[in-house]
DNA sequence: CATGAATGAGTATTCATTCAT
DNA sequence: TATGAATGAATACTCATTCAT
């Protein structure tokens, strides 16, 4: 039927005692991005992380709470950086998008797993967690908003539809797991500081 | 909707596509966009089209081929879209841009709900549909890098990293299904002319 | 572990198309007899009504519907038994109990097994059909309370405790089940008779 | 609660029957008493008890001994309490009687959740503790029944069925745990007055 | 064209139990 | 004494699919 050839059978030494909670979550890390959450079966996953379906269920409560574990991690994870990121620089509108891309650019890079599993598998977090990280979502939405509203105000941003350009700023950033290869691409950095050269073009500055 | 016989392999009665089928190809588009590949069941589509399971059946010959269908009629309106408006217009690579970013603005708002479920489930079409879905796509692509390449080469785009600006122009136009709402946002044809900005800008035309 | 010896073939031959509802609520009222609701697994159902495991899913759509059913079934039976045996007969409170105590033994000897399933393991009703069950049986209750109290009223009962009489009276007659024999046992109308006679007695007639 | 040694076969450490073995079985009660043997998890009773898992295995070797240990106690107290009124009274039935119902009464208000248990749940003892459960439940039934007999032969009973006086007698006062709430009701000593003048009607004393 | 009845493989989850410490 | 970590078999239930009519 469908397209996964279903390798299950894990690689590496058995898993040491006591230290199934972490294969557990790299494991479902892995199935969750290869097969999307009702595609993903929680049988595979423990049995990629090298325990039974019963010591899954000893670390985790229930499939939902494993994905939603990945889920609010992550997102924190978006959170700091971004935080970090702008608390570093001044006031200047293009200084700070620069900072707010960079941190963007930064973090799809080096969680580019699971922004794809958020990006595709959202809508099946349970209510709690998804009014959670649509919370979060659209604090970072309104970061980026204000800094372009501000910089479209007070004449250094040449931008006349500023949701429109923020809207495309973000997608841009956000479909970069979709192609990155870690290996062969420009590394981070340099990656980082194109996105920022897009960025300002879109605003106008 | 869904009218071309579209012969898509499968064995049992040829499909018309008439009456029942019509139902069902409109409850599979919804369904599938609310709730992914496998999240779907064919039980609730073909409840939702108000038919049995067994006709469902007598329509499509599996789930799979019913989801083929309706990513496969939703590329080739993408490709003929996109063949028309550079059909009609000339060879200045910006004008060749705005004819291509109007028609993928045009088909991201006609067909939001099939590049919905496009985005997000296309890993769970079996290996010669996807294999066909990914040529129709890189040849999108290429439409796109050719323009852009065209313009930075004979100096109409002050553009370093052409791969990024495309990129970055692809995944902003295909972001509009996400918060595109027909009701309360901008008309279609404003739409069309703000990405078409956008895309001038990130290229630097 | 317990004590079943778990013996899971069917017997008979395989059931034909269209006749497993009847198989499946025999095997069904059977099962939870022999093992209890939490004890009786729903594949056991189907194996002994020579059905998978699906189509049992086909006909009730969840083990709680299937138990649930056959209680109703079961009281419902019991009410309409009481309701006819008192329209048929006059005021006299001595005739009266006699009568309901024949349809009570009547109704316990006919419906030996669901009597048993009722009296272990009502608790596992789920609440909607637990109210509707505890009400009937409080009907019950009411009915020969009504009586005895009346006869104690009028003085053709010589009975200081009528509520006491009256758990006794049910009582002696809910435990028919428990140990009655069909096969070996008195008739169920001189079972009747006896049984009368103690109740009679019970309230001092 | 339950002091004695209590020598019940099984493997491990001999059980003490103190702390955590107590709070164990007060927990065991409860909960199979609440939920019926196969309805109770161990996890729940160990949780309800405030100990481990793992602790609950030190001190009872199986879920099965856990279960046979509460009724056994239970039993062997009915058996002492009606050893106990028999001997302290004289030859007269009629006297015999009222000492065996009054030793019931006593012993259904003092262990009634145990009753409870033991009514619902006997099928699930295994084969040896259900062996011996049934002997001293008969053993029971022969007390009243040479009792009643008794009285019969030699003209103090008017009874012409002696087995169901006694079945009538034995399930009124085992109906006791059901309804009879030590708050609520009337205390223990009236309530067993009641029920020997109940008996004593039955066998036509 | 359409349905009611059935299936076998799969789902997430819970069970009593054990083991190493 | 007690625990945290693990297991294999079972649980109720859903899946896409088929078949006889």
């Amino acid at each position: 039927m469908t397209t996964a050839p279903e390798s299950s059978s894990h690689t590496g030494p058995a898993i040491p005692r006591g230290q199934g909670g972490d294969a557990l979550s790299v494991a479902a890390r892995e199935i969750f991005a290869e097969r999307g959450y009702h595609g993903a079966s929680i049988r595979d996953i423990a049995k990629r992380a090298g325990l039974s379906l019963s010591a899954l269920y000893y670390w985790h409560s229930s499939k939902q709470e494993l994905f939603a574990g990945l889920m609010e991690d992550s997102v924190n994870d978006y959170v700091r950086t971004c935080d970090a990121a702008l608390h570093a620089c001044g006031d200047d509108p293009a200084e700070r998008l620069r900072a707010l891309v960079r941190a963007t650019v930064d973090y799809r890079v080096r969680r580019r797993v699971e922004s794809t599993i958020a990006a595709r598998d959202a809508r099946n977090l349970d209510p709690v967690h998804a009014q959670r990280l649509a919370e979060l979502r659209e604090s970072a939405t309104r970061l980026f908003q204000d800094i372009i509203d501000d910089g479209a105000r007070c004449g250094r941003f040449r931008c006349e539809h500023p949701a429109e350009a923020r809207r495309a700023i973000q997608a841009a950033c956000n479909a970069i797991p979709q192609w990155y290869d870690p290996e062969g691409d420009t590394d981070p950095a340099e990656l980082a500081d194109r996105y920022v050269t897009i960025a300002l073009r879109i605003v106008g500055a």
